[in-house]
DNA sequence: TTAAACTTGACTAAATAAGTCAGGTATCTA
DNA sequence: TAGATACCTGACTTATTTAGTCAAGTTTAA
């Protein structure tokens, strides 16, 4: 149960696209700097989340990525699903075929620990992420 | 965000634990045939369930093990932290110094991801999981 | 005294994650 | 329009972790 540096790469990046976008297109050499991630590595993340929507690219000289959509419709959630982190708890990948193809006594244990975090991070974004410390908190008790 | 199979094996081993235990102490043999694990991936597993007091051996012919306490005390976190599943979402170890020494902005979603995921986890015992498919719902509700 | 069953440490193999590299293409600006 | 900047892609290597195996014990009931 621990993620991907992946995800947590990912997260950081996106919080810091966030703060420097409003000046035009941000450089993935700006976003390596500020949060010491390899730019080959940002080049990989960000290829994916261009796919799933959630950044859009411009090429050329003052390129850069910015936001597809606005910050605050991007969940945790959103950019695990993007980048590949699999929050899947179940040995079956949910099929109930864990125990001689039926269910085992676990089963609906992970299902619901599968609730429970899937919930917890799809109501959380970015943009709670960046006002202040203590905002999704806040966002955490309104749900 | 995957669990390992050690944790999945161990939650198994203990609910067959719990449904076997009243005839004495139970072979890992018995345990090995009904939930297919290897007998000396359990000999690992309960070797560290041992030493985390969730069971006791009894040595010796007609030997095996039996629970250390009630199953009913018994929390899937325990059951966890006793084989080693990492539970921590943060990448600092909780230390908060994960941007240069200072905590990233994402610091706080993954302290509270662990905190509910923890919370989850200690609230359900393993006699919630065997007494029958929907009662440790019931728990969560009550949580 | 022997067979069943636990005990221990070390080891190997497999899977996954993390990180790197080479060689592109697109586009702005001087 | 040349060249610098920045994205784009696939393949590759390395490191780490997990999963599983092995050998050689010790303990104790029958």
């Amino acid at each position: 149960m621990k993620l991907t540096t992946r995800s947590k790469y990912a997260v950081n990046a996106l919080t810091e696209l966030c703060t420097l976008q409003n000046q035009g297109p941000v450089a993935l050499s700006d976003i390596s700097i500020r949060q010491d991630i390899e730019i080959t590595y940002l080049e990989q993340l960000f290829r994916k989340l261009r796919i799933a929507g959630i950044v859009e690219s411009v090429r050329g000289r003052k390129g850069g990525y910015v936001y597809a959509k606005d910050p605050f419709l991007v969940s945790i959630k959103d950019i695990m699903d993007a980048v590949d982190e699999d929050l899947d708890a179940t040995s079956c990948n949910g099929s109930s075929s864990c125990h001689h193809g039926k269910k085992c006594n676990a089963h609906n244990l992970w299902c619901e620990l599968n609730e429970v975090v899937d919930s917890f991070l799809s109501n959380v974004t970015i943009s709670h992420l960046i006002q202040n410390e203590n905002s999704h908190i806040q966002v955490k008790e309104i749900i």
